[in-house]
DNA sequence: CCATAATATTTTAAATGTAAAATATATTAT
DNA sequence: ATAATATATTTTACATTTAAAATATTATGG
């Protein structure tokens, strides 16, 4: 009977139920960035990008470099050169350079670009908690909790590329 | 005291917890894609997208054609094409016009494809299981469970591109 | 049969991403 | 002081992705 099988499809079996849970949340994930992607595209004629930039200067009101962008943003720094640039001369985001180091820049919002972060921000709240919207509190809160065991899992595990 | 809150604060405490589940999510996913590549990277010099696409065939021996292909993989026609043309080149898919319908394909994985891709898949599912390896099997039902209820949850809140 | 519409795929243009080379500036060791 | 090294950023070359235009083929209505 099922619960009682050999030590070696019981490890086949849980290999395979990683396997499937790996699988269902790629898709969840996708799906929920999907339609966020959609929801900037139609309101703002934006990006996912573009809004996790900002949101980052949002978040660190002190300004910040362009490396220190690129570490919380975990991509590359060339990349972020691209996305400050189009944001600055959209008149978003300043980028003075640094008196005592000239190599670097001040990244932070202009004003006009805090109002337009503002607005972009509360709407996307709206987005992900209507996409959560049938989980009740009680199954957000066990699903914070496996993904954070998850979270763990994963950081244990040694993998590179995944810390 | 914390269980009398009025109703707007509640709601957005939940809008919040919502947001915050998202970024966990999205956390865990490009924790574990991350590591996925680089394994893929390392030990087969190749990709996810790459993987996907033998997966696909491998899981449909029937053949597929480039539509198929496309709404299974959940990406663009165009994509599709790039990632065919490459593994033609490299003899691990054929591509072979239909006779009944000229405007179509149907892609198939080679011998040689099929032995690179079961090579390929084993590791790959070991890699996952050691990724999740550290939930036990019961942590790891309730995961299914909650992003089960998720994926219904996104479908049923009428947002395109989520679907 | 033929014009039109529908379908399958490829091509093109643009955005986003990485890695590595190049540039400019700062710091450190001798 | 100066040479070597380190750091911050940009540039370049290229891969991947999407959306939309273009192409080729098939199906359909008169």
């Amino acid at each position: 009977m099922s619960t009682l099988l050999d030590s070696e499809s019981r490890i086949q079996d849980d290999d395979h139920l990683a396997l499937k849970l790996w699988l269902r949340l790629l898709t969840c994930t996708n799906m929920v960035e999907g339609a966020l992607r959609g929801h900037l595209r139609r309101r703002f004629d934006s990006t996912l990008p573009r809004f996790d930039l900002l949101a980052q200067l949002d978040r660190h009101p002190e300004k910040l470099t362009m490396g220190e962008l690129s570490q919380l943003m975990m991509v590359s720094g060339g990349n972020v050169t691209g996305l400050v640039r189009q944001l600055e001369e959209e008149g978003l985001v300043s980028r003075v350079p640094q008196e005592t180091d000239r190599r670097s820049y001040q990244v932070g919002l202009t004003p006009r670009g805090k109002r337009y972060f503002d607005k972009m921000a509360g709407e996307h709240e709206q987005w992900v908690a209507q996409l959560f919207s049938r989980l009740d509190h009680g199954q957000q809160e066990a699903l914070m909790d496996s993904l954070q065991a998850l979270k763990q899992s994963i950081g244990a595990s040694g993998a590179p590329g995944a810390e």
